[in-house]
DNA sequence: TGTAATTCGATCAAAAATAATCATTATTAA
DNA sequence: TTAATAATGATTATTTTTGATCGAATTACA
């Protein structure tokens, strides 16, 4: 059993338990403990998992270098469901701008096998859909290691030199008032998105719904269709300012 | 048996196996051992499979970052020990390119702990980098998901925006009579970065120097550092046109 | 806290696989 | 046909992988 075949099993092993013994690993696999433990370490070393006493732990999915991809994230099936809503009305030769953060990326499984061109600042977007039919303009400009996406005036420029019929994009909180971000840059990104599309789809959970955060970027009235899983009475006062809500159940 | 035909049965194999092994190869085509690890290269080398020890795996069986502990990629010794030598002239506050391609990645592990600051436009470089002292820029445009970067002429207008006070750069083949690209989007961005840098780091490992390849597209006087493992007498001749030849042994 | 039991890391040795070299055979070009 | 080129196979040297062993470090637990 080669060294890559180990890997993986270990990699399987790791992803069912969540940690793993380096005795029932060298069971496992025939190997000896020390060639487990010399496996473990080289994984270490390229931050495939937590090397611990006796064994190895799942590597937190935070850190991991690419990964919203996690299925511990909170609210998933609601921003699953949001996002197979908002997918349906991507069509054939669309372009379409999708915004960084939780929501948005889950839009990718959707869009996967779509002829479409996506603009987007987002590294886990570009990471999933990069052998997919879909064709990628990546933004450019400062990384932000902590959001894996692209920000700064570099980006702010790179999004208005392009076009797109619909964004989808996601923000901290959402009222009546107006939409809310967590930090400048994304207020900007989003705008920048917002004001180069013909159609903008709001992705929020219910979680976002009625929520404010530290920054008030703009009101309402550049949204034209709201995506949430939300199904208060404010919905109705959302339709009453013009905006077009798809609700999803889960 | 030709190569053509057992490299037919092999791909085969490994469709319905996921994995092979040089003894059944060469049992099943008839040729022997060192011809099937002979034909195995070649095709690794085109990524048709991963190559292991002692035999090979399917592509796509391969959860991403294990190919990253893969030892198998070319010439991997050669482009360690020359990004090992062209990383000693980093330093603490450089603004420094960092061109595509699988020799100047090798110059990630070697520039983490610096607080520099790269810019780049290739996204395994951004992955490897993206949770270190190193700050991102990254290149805008279209993906090219072969070479895993960004191409195109918004990625030209993005390079021009920005001076480094180093630039290290790949190139397909090189000889006295100038640097060779495979294709014009490489050589457009390569030559973006030599134009905004102080200093052009050239990073070629043996099998580079004195090969040429579809496109000549600058002569030699853009270089000034030329760091190689090639070791002939052809040394003399790049140095007699100003440039500096970093030699190193492995 | 101190002691026993694990686990770890380093070093070594054996086995397997690979790379390098050279001779031989097939293929192609002149 | 002959020479040049490429592909293959055999042989040898090198490297890689693996497992064993032993002192040091870490953990468990009495």
């Amino acid at each position: 059993m080669t060294f890559q075949k180990r890997a993986q099993k270990i990699l399987e092993l790791l992803e069912a338990y969540g940690e793993v013994e380096i005795r029932q690993l060298a069971q496992k696999t025939g190997a000896s403990e020390v060639t487990i433990r010399r496996d473990l370490s080289t994984m270490a070393a390229n931050k495939l998992l937590y090397r611990t006493h006796g064994g190895a732990m799942k590597t937190s999915d935070l850190i991991k270098p690419v990964s919203f991809a996690n299925k511990a994230e909170v609210n998933i099936k609601a921003k699953d469901a949001i996002c197979k809503k908002a997918a349906e009305d991507i069509a054939e030769g669309d372009v379409i701008f999708i915004d960084c953060g939780s929501t948005a990326f889950r839009l990718c499984q959707f869009i996967k096998n779509k002829k479409i061109k996506v603009i987007t600042n987002s590294l886990p977007v570009v990471n999933e859909l990069q052998h997919s039919a879909v064709s990628i303009n990546l933004i450019g400009g400062e990384v932000n290691p902590n959001r894996q996406a692209v920000h700064g005036s570099m980006a702010h420029e790179h999004i208005v030199r392009y076009r797109a019929s619909k964004a989808f994009l996601g923000v901290d909180g959402i009222t009546i008032e107006g939409l809310y971000a967590g930090s400048e840059h994304e207020a900007s990104n989003t705008m920048a998105m917002a004001s180069q599309s013909d159609c903008i789809y709001m992705l929020c959970d219910a979680s976002k719904v009625g929520k404010t955060s530290y920054l008030k970027f703009n009101d309402l009235s550049m949204v034209n269709i709201l995506v949430t899983n939300f199904s208060g009475p404010e919905i109705k006062e959302f339709e009453s300012k013009g905006i077009a809500v798809y609700s999803v159940r889960l």
